[in-house]
DNA sequence: GTCTATAAACCGATAGAC
DNA sequence: GTCTATCGGTTTATAGAC
């Protein structure tokens, strides 16, 4: 069903090009709905209609829409574990930190976050026994914990806290609903919002002595 | 139906008893399946069920499920707000702010915070449309806001945030997955969770210079 | 593969007996 | 007010024609 390898042709068919194209279609159209509604209130109907074809059609391209969500997230989890490892390796590690938080603001923003970390989704459990997802997201967990463990090391993080508590609260900060709140209220740019939150994460809201004027 | 001012009499006949005790215990089963599911994955049959009545019987003390979350939510509120302003006058506003989000992540951790933030639940508008709980929820908003204002003031709190980060953030750190996860994992006692919520939401995760060994 | 039409299950809400 | 039984609507999933 989602079988694209093909041994020993580069370029894909026609058919299978069109199938690729569809399939893509779907799964944007689910990220959207998923962002937007998260899995419980999204339908498959709506889905086919969004992306233009029949309900019918879409279970011929996935069994079932368990299948069709954990698809839409794993293909998300792949966009952030390549984001990641393209992170330049001259930064130093809270940055590359800092920067997966602001790529996930930013996804969030967009409208094309689906909602991750939702212990209340009847999809959880469903998602932790889909493979691809879980070995995705285990090496994403890896290369953040490294550059955590770096962080604190060399004490840009505190190494008082724990290891599991900081990786917990930038995976909770990529979905964090004060972002919607506030561009719910109009009042910031999509940028301005990302740095509040970025800040509020890792300075926390204290006065910290060596802020200047502005955050 | 939720009408219980008896004008002329200080204590209610036993009926009125037996119809506030059995509402009473409707709220305690909505709420606690609001905090584990979530209002569009409860159902009223499961309420019923908690309650241990007949559903029929749950439409004679409420009209709807979006009535029934409603004043479930309402009553939470009333809660927050009833132990807002019984916080200690000679506190610092800080130290208020603080023991607020202390309390909230306790209930939070007790399985009885009922998924407040969640832009994502369809009750979320008919729960702006409730005029009790909006009016609970701007008496809460104003009483934090002037706490806010007051340790922005004094330095306590960083003045170069806008007030409304600060006061979205309380609200969502309220119901952060964070405390989930980590309950999940179960290396930390709900005290220390409560701590190193509190910690990351007010302090950050970078390192402070006046931080002592533990956190 | 795509469509229309429909089956099967679930859920919110109600009817009517007691 | 409480119960059993059921309606009406929605949703996932499928059958079968093209």
């Amino acid at each position: 069903m989602t079988d694209s390898s093909t041994p020993a042709s580069k370029k894909l068919s026609f058919k299978q090009q069109q199938h690729q194209f569809r399939e893509d279609a779907i799964l944007d159209a689910v990220n959207r709905l998923l962002a937007q509604k998260g899995y419980d209130l999204m339908t498959m109907d709506e889905v086919a209609a969004e992306v233009g074809i029949a309900k019918a059609s879409l279970y011929k391209h996935f069994e079932s829409k368990e299948a069709v969500a954990a698809a839409s997230m794993t293909r998300f989890i792949e966009e952030a574990l390549s984001m990641t490892r393209d992170l330049p390796d001259h930064m130093k590690p809270i940055d590359k930190i800092k920067s997966v938080v602001r790529w996930a603001v930013r996804v969030h923003l967009s409208g094309t976050m689906p909602s991750l970390p939702s212990t209340r989704s009847s999809i959880q459990q469903t998602l932790l026994a889909h493979e691809p997802y879980v070995e995705k997201l285990e090496q994403l967990t890896l290369l953040l914990g490294e550059w955590i463990g770096q962080a604190q090391d060399s004490g840009e993080l505190s190494p008082a806290l724990p290891g599991e508590v900081i990786l917990y609260t930038i995976y909770a900060r990529s979905c964090d609903p004060v972002a919607d709140f506030l561009k719910n209220g109009g009042a910031f740019s999509d940028d301005d919002i990302v740095e509040l939150l970025v800040h509020t994460c890792f300075e926390g809201m204290v006065r910290t002595p060596a802020l200047p004027g502005r955050i």
